[in-house]
DNA sequence: ATCGGTCACTTTCATTATGGAAGCGACTCT
DNA sequence: AGAGTCGCTTCCATAATGAAAGTGACCGAT
């Protein structure tokens, strides 16, 4: 990926894809979240070959999602642990995998996500801190900060204008809400 | 990328990867979330080649993210149109954004993540809708489901394993929540 | 003491993916 | 009439990847 647009390194998204936007570095992250710390349990986890798994974990350690840790010497051995940043980026893996849940369904039924303590299902979904309540990608847009170039007033204008035109299926706000609250008062009576 | 583990297409996140795990596909999807429609709307928006373009937007028409409408015959030219399952990666996204903001900073602010109505700013975090609360990740597990194969209990059991030993930094659960909390108290009496 | 095995690599090489540039056909605009 | 736009396609050099083999230091059993 080579980006030449205006826009992208002022675009989180962006610059979160040059750190993380490859298969492998999101699935090694996945399995360092599930407890996996050295080379072969990676390696096992994830049916990747020897030399592209060096790679990638010396490019996360440089990206510092994961960190070396010595455990032996002769010959020098190293664990991988999550850092901070590697470790916030979970709530993507979550978030990635609700999403293969729903939309890309297989007959088998593998794996679960449960609450640790509970062991309850668990449904993750996006909220919105600030107004503490659930947040539908429709209720939220793009707005140019102090440093937007032209590009990115670009960018914002052709937003609003997809609102304008009605794109976006989630953002009839009264109803989206009232939809949300229901499933969400569905659920819960389900879970009792 | 090609995967050959065992436990693989059993995971949801690994499913989700072979649809979406490469940097392009996300950035189109993200573009299109902000109301991209044609192949020049995508190129400039990206600075990706023509030729790159052609093959990912194709690969995501026959991966249902997107679908043609024709908006002229002679020639025969399409628009792309997010699918609701195309759509439904908008979580991934925003997601994406706020790691991007939080842990790949730059001097510039270029853009703002707002509220459609009050143009207020607005923080996506991860929620459970089944206990209905905020979600963190240590909160949270994976258990075998009925179809696990040994690939995946080695899984679940390397995880328990690995939140024994206090790998999970975030899975101390009462301090957790209660930071959760006051963090949402004080975000909240800021924006009000 | 020798044998096999493990662990974390590195190296090599064939295959595949990607980026850049150019071309093209049917328009539209001046 | 001529230039420009739009959405491609083709071609080719370069880069990324996967498979397989090799390595060197250990370890545990015979």
């Amino acid at each position: 990926m080579k980006v030449t647009d205006d826009s992208s390194p002022l675009c989180p998204v962006a610059r979160a894809l040059t750190c993380v936007g490859d298969s492998w570095t999101l699935l090694i992250l996945r399995d360092a979240m599930q407890g996996a710390r050295r080379f072969d349990e990676f390696q096992r986890g994830l049916g990747i070959a020897s030399s592209m798994l060096t790679r990638r974990l010396e490019r996360m350690v440089s990206n510092e999602l994961l960190e070396k840790r010595c455990y032996q010497r002769h010959p020098p051995r190293y664990e991988y642990h999550l850092t901070a940043k590697g470790h916030d980026l979970a709530p993507v893996i979550l978030t990635l995998y609700r999403w293969g849940e729903q939309h890309l369904p297989i007959e088998a039924d593998g794996f679960r996500l449960v609450d640790r303590r509970t062991q309850g299902p668990v449904e993750p979904i996006l909220y919105d801190r600030c107004h503490d309540r659930p947040l539908s990608p429709g209720d939220v847009c793009l707005a140019p900060g102090p440093d937007a170039n032209p590009a990115v007033h670009a960018r914002v204008e052709r937003m609003r204008n997809a609102f304008e035109r009605g794109d976006f299926p989630d953002s009839q706000p009264a109803a989206a809400r009232a939809d949300c609250r229901a499933a969400m008062a569905a659920s819960d009576s389900i879970n009792e």
